[in-house]
DNA sequence: ACCGATATTTTAAACGGTTTCACAATGCTA
DNA sequence: TAGCATTGTGAAACCGTTTAAAATATCGGT
């Protein structure tokens, strides 16, 4: 059907090896020989079969990433885009094919894999380490197979992996609040299995205690990454007698909620109460006011994470790599934040 | 290195045909032998290279979609991730992989589809008809490669394609406020070179036309889909002496905009204007007040592309098949368009 | 004109499957 | 019991590439 390195070599009058040679840019080619070769394919159109390449070559050229199962949190959409976007783009960059599968249940996710892997489609994958995803990482441990991890396993500290540092982020989020002269600062908090959750809340205290203010258990309060964990925790927050001035928040979906409970109580953002919270989603400048946030570069993440593992596939002379990439964050301030306490 | 269909052969003791004919449950294979041949592919951890199969089947299982240029636009990302979330499931329960590719401009665009294409990587392309991609188009189309639209061309009205009946939908979004008993109703665009913003205009217009309520020009504004375009709309409305008493606007990101804008000059929703936007991305239900939108089914959208692109595919007997999908929508009304005007 | 060294090209064997064709064994019919 | 259809299996060719080894061409030097 299409034109194979048979035609070409045939109508050059030269062996398929020549032009697979020509094709690979061999050094033992001649110029002349080569300039042909190429005029030729130009002229009959042809394109090499990637699969007959990957064949011999047992290597696709290509990774593959799983979605985790469907994404109730709307963060988690723009994250996976913007992920997934760097991821691509860093891919294409380097000659690679981006395969997407869709995890359903953990099961699922091994068998995806499983497929793709073992059955030689891709070179290796890319993790959204969310929860515990143990079986897939298993598997790919125990079958030697290339792979890095969005995010930190506690589990497997070793492994190839990129992530923000979070508890410096939090740390950062904070300071940047008591240097507005806040000294009752809150923090709303997602689900406390989350390593991310445990990382921001460390940062926090850190950043109190540095400062010397005291951290109260009643000032933190556990949810989800949805917007009515905020609202529910504003509530909450509103009706102690010794209430938080500014509060430090785990995700800007989270924040909406806070924002609505606020301004439903007659609060004013940042005058009554300052808020910064991470990930700097889109939405953030569109809020009213709009949202002070940690930029933690997702997309940053997703393409490194794509370029450690293409390193990683490509390292067959077993260089030493480093297996732990860090992005840096940045606040981003805008006015939920710039309001600045009187020095009582 | 990994198992394969000759090793599985010998140690059952079978020629490599037989094993192979055991995997595609060949009807002359005896029950036995095939029980013998399973347990033992199983034993070993076999897994059949796709490589291998592709290479003779001619046949990869596998789509591509095209990514366009980066999305400075939000909607566009929650769009795409709602519409690939679809196309994946899809395809993988079809036994599909998916391969995702960023597009840069045009002529990198045809480049990727080219290389995915014509070296046999995947078998059909999915497209996202936003703007021209002529090029796209003509190259997939003078090839004769399978591939399916996700929008409207009019250019090319008999390519297979999947959307949304937006002149309907536009329709009954303005029927629905007029039924609220506005009769000054506005409508704020996107790029007026957008399919999508034409269409969802005539529908606007068709239904004010069917009431009997006259389209005034100045009651229509174009824009972008961006927030600002939303503010911008709205300083202009109400400067006019007669204003709009409801608005149809063309995204919901739009309306964010308008929201603002409204909320700025001291107007209240829906009880001095009433909104309703198209998309119903997750954020209307998040803002206030919640936003009334019609849900035109991204998931879906893309779930029937992949289901409609395999089946071309797939269509080797060449049953004719309809070559065009349109996804039911559906009015999500909140808070935004609740309030019945009195019949003056 | 012949030699060895070097440059270029070809031959042939993979890679891991599928599939056509041939053949043996078995069952059924007359 | 011969004749024929059916069932189950194997041998071999092929899919489109790469690549090691062998073959051939080229060339400077003697």
């Amino acid at each position: 059907m299409s034109v194979t390195i048979k035609d070409v070599a045939k109508r050059a009058g030269v062996s398929p090896s020549t032009v697979s040679r020509v094709l690979s840019n061999h050094p033992r080619i001649s110029r002349e020989t080569s300039r042909k070769v190429k005029e030729i394919m130009e002229e009959m159109g042809y394109h090499p079969n990637i699969m007959a390449k990957s064949l011999v070559s047992k290597t696709t050229e290509s990774i593959c990433v799983i979605l985790p199962k469907p994404a109730e949190e709307l963060f988690l959409n723009l994250f996976f885009m913007e992920l997934i976007r760097g991821i691509v783009t860093q891919a294409n960059r380097s000659g690679y094919d981006v395969v997407l599968s869709s995890g359903g249940n953990e099961k699922e996710e091994v068998e995806a894999v499983s497929r793709l892997l073992n059955g030689r489609r891709v070179d290796g994958a890319i993790l959204l380490y969310s929860r515990q995803d143990d079986q897939v990482v298993e598997f790919l441990k125990s079958n030697n197979y290339p792979f890095v991890l969005v995010g930190r396993s506690e589990k497997y500290p070793d492994l190839l992996s990129v992530d923000t540092d979070n508890v410096q982020a939090a740390y950062d989020a904070t300071k940047h609040l008591i240097s507005l002269g806040h000294k009752r600062i809150g923090f709303v908090s997602g689900p406390p299995n989350l390593i991310v959750s445990q990382d921001r809340i460390k940062g926090y205290g850190k950043a109190l205690a540095d400062a010397g203010l005291e951290m109260r258990k009643e000032w933190i309060v556990e949810g989800e990454f949805l917007q009515e964990s905020g609202y529910r925790a504003m509530s909450f927050f509103m009706n102690l007698p010794e209430r938080p001035t500014a509060l430090v928040i785990v995700d800007d979906i989270v924040s909406f909620g806070v924002l609505r409970g606020l301004h439903e109580l007659g609060y004013k953002v940042p005058e009554d109460v300052s808020i910064i919270s991470f990930n700097n989603i889109s939405l953030t400048e569109l809020s009213t006011p709009p949202l002070s946030s940690v930029d933690i570069g997702i997309y940053n993440l997703g393409y490194t994470a794509s370029q450690a593992l293409i390193q990683t596939i490509r390292n067959d002379d077993n260089t030493i790599l480093p297996h732990r990439y860090i992005i840096p964050h940045r606040l981003m301030i805008r006015e939920s934040s710039m309001f600045s306490l009187p020095k009582s």
